[in-house]
DNA sequence: TGGGAAGTGTCAGTCACTGTCGTCAAGTAG
DNA sequence: CTACTTGACGACAGTGACTGACACTTCCCA
């Protein structure tokens, strides 16, 4: 193998998280981004695939530790214990990238087009999930649903996590889907 | 008051589903819309925000529906049986709305720039519909879960739907709330 | 030691999107 | 009927995201 690139890569997402943060997004432009990792423009959109990817690095790893949960699984369990599951097994992977999950939170929040990317990121995750659920002979509408719902439970549950613990987390998502239990039950 | 502006606007949308169907999202350039709508492309920019949002008209009209019906609903409902209901309040327009709305799928599910974008606008919906169910004094993270499994209720009964009556979808809504449950029994 | 694969620089080009200014249509007040 | 106001539109220049093509370099492997 050649040069690697990888180290270039990691120097530009530093920098675009630095500069978007002083700036703002907006006030950034990509070509200030690769200077500051000293690198040229056309090197930064060939390690992304525009301005907004950079901040999103990583997700595959993410989308292969759920899936592979979700293959992996024991049979006789039921599909939302499936997904359930994969959010379990990432949770190491959030508490390790919490540090700079903590740098990008509040810079996606505030930037629209950011927050959009963000959506669509995890739009893209629970698709897979579908897809692994499917594989593993759920049928398809009723994988979609608990897919979805896996989604909006983790999602409430880790709005209440403090961010340290992984058990605490894995609390909080069983508790999330006693309340989403407790909710439809009319 | 001076020319309205409506009918160029109408033209912009029609045109713009025209193209991109014809030669795809990518291949089309917003000047050819506007050249299309007999107007210049400043013009296109003055209706709609950007190449994407013209496919998305009419989405404040269906936020403000949805939330007008959890503002205007009776007291002693649950927090999931606003959502569902302001959803329910909305089949109307649904119905209304789907011979342009069936131009529209196929599109925006082929490209990803679209499907980012409603993505982005559902999650906007639902937004909305925590703010109204604040506004009700629904605890914030109640709020949340109930918005959010309120969406992927009727997005799975809406895959069920064939399209033509509004009461074959307020059934879909609730048996899809059932089956919900029935996922989060342990 | 040669050769090929992968990363990078350079340059030219397209297109989405914006700021600004002048003009014109359509109401409204006098 | 005239003058004035209010928005919509056109014209034009400009910025910046993103792409294609070509040459060059670095590193690994045969």
């Amino acid at each position: 193998m050649p040069r690697s690139g990888a180290a270039a890569r990691a120097r530009l997402r530093e920098a675009a998280l630095e500069l978007y943060r002083e700036r703002g997004y907006d006030a950034t432009t990509t070509a200030e981004i690769a200077a500051r990792a000293g690198v040229t423009e056309r090197t930064y959109f060939r390690h992304f695939a525009d301005k907004r990817e950079v901040l999103f690095d990583g997700e595959t790893e993410l989308r292969d530790v759920m899936v592979g949960a979700i293959a992996s699984a024991s049979d006789e369990v039921s599909a939302l214990s499936l997904v359930l599951g994969a959010y379990t097994a990432a949770i190491p992977l959030f508490v390790a990238g919490r540090p700079t999950a903590e740098r990008r939170a509040g810079l996606i929040a505030t930037t629209p087009a950011l927050r959009e990317r963000a959506q669509s990121k995890s739009a893209t995750l629970t698709e897979a999930l579908i897809q692994a659920l499917v594989e593993r002979r759920v049928a398809e509408p009723a994988a979609r649903l608990a897919a979805g719902a896996g989604a909006v439970v983790f999602e409430y549950a880790s709005r209440a996590w403090d961010g340290t613990t992984a058990t605490g987390l894995a609390a909080l998502i069983t508790r999330a889907t006693d309340e989403l239990h407790a909710l439809t039950t009319p």
